[in-house]
DNA sequence: CTAACATTGTTATTTTTGTAACAACCAAAC
DNA sequence: GTTTGGTTGTTACAAAAATAACAATGTTAG
């Protein structure tokens, strides 16, 4: 399916998860079928976005009734997941990471949290939401076995590119790095980052900068 | 001072936040002065954008010296910050807003998490990292009298709408909100959204299409 | 049967963001 | 001195993303 493969724009990405998640809830309220302009104001965004973005993954509705919610859900899990899932681990077991892991948990998903990391004697080999906690030194050894290729990084700020670094070599595929402290990554690996001081800081910004304060 | 007040791009306003963070480790460690390309790397941008977001704010540095840190700190913090610091609260203090708040803790900043909310009874009156949590009902009161500017939301995501709405009415100038669902704000609430299933979502896609899976 | 309408799919335009190119500068080397 | 080299500040260009405009369609109302 060559379309599935073209690379969508990154936004466009976000938007289709955020999309899915929303119709599996009209899909358990009973709802089959769903205009442009109701998806769009679910999520405070104009009906044409929406309908540029499925034009993209080339899905048709069908005039006056619009979109097939179920159809709809099942062609962008053919985009966005992999066939048979994606194992991720979780570096960093401190209220970040176990919020993260009881995020996830429970949720049906084809991608699911096999492991956490940590160095902390009292955390390690206990299990957190259903997830086992190794020592670091397992790293390698667990991400191989386990066959992990996506890792979230929530550790303190300076351990970061430590961390990034092992998980590059273990093999691991993309990172998620949640640290303010940048890591370096080979271009093989695909990294995303999100640091919540700076969006904290930039909400601040504009809070001054609206109010007109000096 | 016109040139801070004049709208600068969102990027750049969370690469200054990043930029000054570091610049203040830089500080710490005894380097006075630093090059847009030392900058760059920290940061694993471009040079050229260093050098671009520091025209933005109306910053020079000198020629074979580079940019006096401390000035330059000093430059970041008239952009970003408020003259008095704003203060902050965090509506569900589970285990993402605990991590928040305690992420947040000892952080010199003109930004401060002077109160949480929740509606769980074992968790009403307690104090976490400092900060203490007040039951849901007391949001409004709360607020006001703190002067709370800005709002963080941790909630299940069922409930961000209804919360979104009572922090408005309370009169909150911005909100970060961290669960799945979009809520609705009037324009004069600067409004941003961050969903950690999205961006894990996103890496997962990435790595499916850099692997060439199927 | 025809006209009006609401909705989709697509192209065109604008805005935002990032990258590249390059002149200006000045310290140091020779 | 003058040339070399590395750095800044700025302008010009390119890419990505959002928005607007509009043709096409088929259902409903009259």
């Amino acid at each position: 399916m060559a379309i599935s493969l073209r690379s969508l724009p990154d936004k466009t990405v976000e938007r289709l998860s955020q999309y899915r998640r929303n119709l599996l809830v009209c899909l358990s309220k009973g709802k089959q079928h769903i205009f442009s302009h109701e998806i769009a104001s679910i999520h405070n965004i104009t009906p044409v976005q929406v309908r540029r973005d499925l034009m993209l993954i080339g899905y048709t509705g069908t005039l006056r009734k619009g979109y097939d919610v179920k159809e709809l859900i099942e062609l962008i899990g053919t985009i966005l997941d992999s066939r048979d899932g994606l194992k991720v681990c979780v570096v960093g077991v401190g209220n970040l990471g176990r919020s993260l892991i009881s995020y996830f948990n429970g949720r049906r998903s084809k991608l699911t949290i096999v492991a956490g990391f940590d160095t902390n004697p009292e955390k390690v080999d206990k299990v957190y939401a259903g997830v086992h906690c190794y020592h670091f030194d397992k790293l390698t050894e667990v991400i191989q076995r386990e066959g992990v290729t996506i890792a979230i990084i929530t550790v303190p700020a300076e351990q970061s590119p430590h961390v990034a670094e092992h998980l590059v070599i273990a093999g691991v595929k993309g990172i998620l790095n949640y640290t303010p402290k940048s890591v370096n990554v080979p271009p093989q690996v695909y990294l995303e980052e999100y640091d919540m001081i700076t969006s904290l800081e930039k909400v601040s910004y504009f809070v001054k900068k609206n109010s007109g304060l000096e």
